[in-house]
DNA sequence: GGCATAATGTTATATTATAACGTAACCTAA
DNA sequence: TTAGGTTACGTTATAATATAACATTATGCC
């Protein structure tokens, strides 16, 4: 069963991490082997990394980060790429367009519709887990054949109006 | 009174757009004034590129336009970029995250919210003008206080359906 | 093993965006 | 009217994001 977080705005609360990026790669797994897919060690790590917190990573972040500890041979671009075009396209993570940037997707095989909170203060993201209908009702209803769609809600968390007076 | 289209998906109907364009860009010169804001010669350039049509262009088509007829001082990134940011804190033109690129707004002086349904095949974009309550009221409930949304939608438009069968 | 396919690696380059700093235009108030 | 503040524009250089093209390696199947 994947991992199934209670609460909408995970990212913004704690929780037990651990067990949510054990849970979430399980997930993956599964969601892998069902598909005859390959979750192969570049993907594995770039999911690892992105699984290691719920906040947004660019491209060239992951790719530093599969390049820490000066390692003789770096990896170069378009393999960071490479391995995030197969997890979006899986629903195992998420680009975030407004931001340029990829984070770890909450349920699993999620494949589109995703909704995002988007912090400006303190840059956390909250994936909501409610797809809105209204609005593919409405793309429908003017004869539109809906794809894919991109919500990216952009404001102050809650604990950021604290601090902010 | 500023231009009000009568239908939603108006980047993907016949109107007569000459008409379409002078209302607003009129729109956006009283808005100017209303607001005490130079709607200089640059920002005005800029502007009529992206009203000669309703398709989204970027960055960098907006400058080969600016810099076409090989004048001799060509201009640079940084002139667009700015005029763009104008442009768009003022809602008289979006951006488009998912494509990194800018579209005139039909209902100048819309600062956000706005969202659009973008045809994969056809790449035209259309800017719905109803702004979705329910999602904003869901980012609320959960304590979030909503700046500005991005909603874009991707897909078939009704005529491209025909076309691919 | 031989072959087809999928995935990775490598090099170079394209595309999008901004930093930093100087100049010109505009505005207001001695 | 002109000094001084402010806003907008112009220029140069470079940062940040993304992909094309092609070589190599791994995997699965017969
Ligand atoms: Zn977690
Ligand atoms: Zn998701
Ligand atoms: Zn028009
Ligand atoms: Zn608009």
């Amino acid at each position: 069963m994947p991992a199934k977080p209670k609460s909408a705005d995970i990212a913004f609360r704690k929780h037990d991490h651990r067990r949510c990026q054990r849970q979430l790669m399980s997930a993956a797994k599964r969601l892998c082997e069902v598909r005859q897919l390959r979750l192969t060690s570049r993907r594995r790590q770039v999911l690892e990394i992105l699984l290691a917190s719920h906040r947004p990573m660019g491209a060239y972040d992951i790719l530093a980060e599969l390049n820490r500890g000066g390692a003789v041979d770096r990896i170069a671009p378009p393999i960071v790429y490479r391995a995030l075009e197969f997890l979006v396209a899986e629903g195992l993570i998420h680009r975030i367009e407004s931001r340029n940037a990829f984070i770890c997707c909450i349920q699993p095989g999620h494949q589109n519709g995703a909704q995002f909170l988007i912090c400006r203060d303190c840059e956390r993201i909250a994936e909501l887990e409610n797809s809105d209908r209204s609005l593919l009702a409405e793309a429908n209803s003017l004869g539109f054949e809906v794809d894919h769609s991109v919500v990216e809600i952009t404001g102050l968390c809650a604990e950021c109006q604290k601090h902010a007076g």
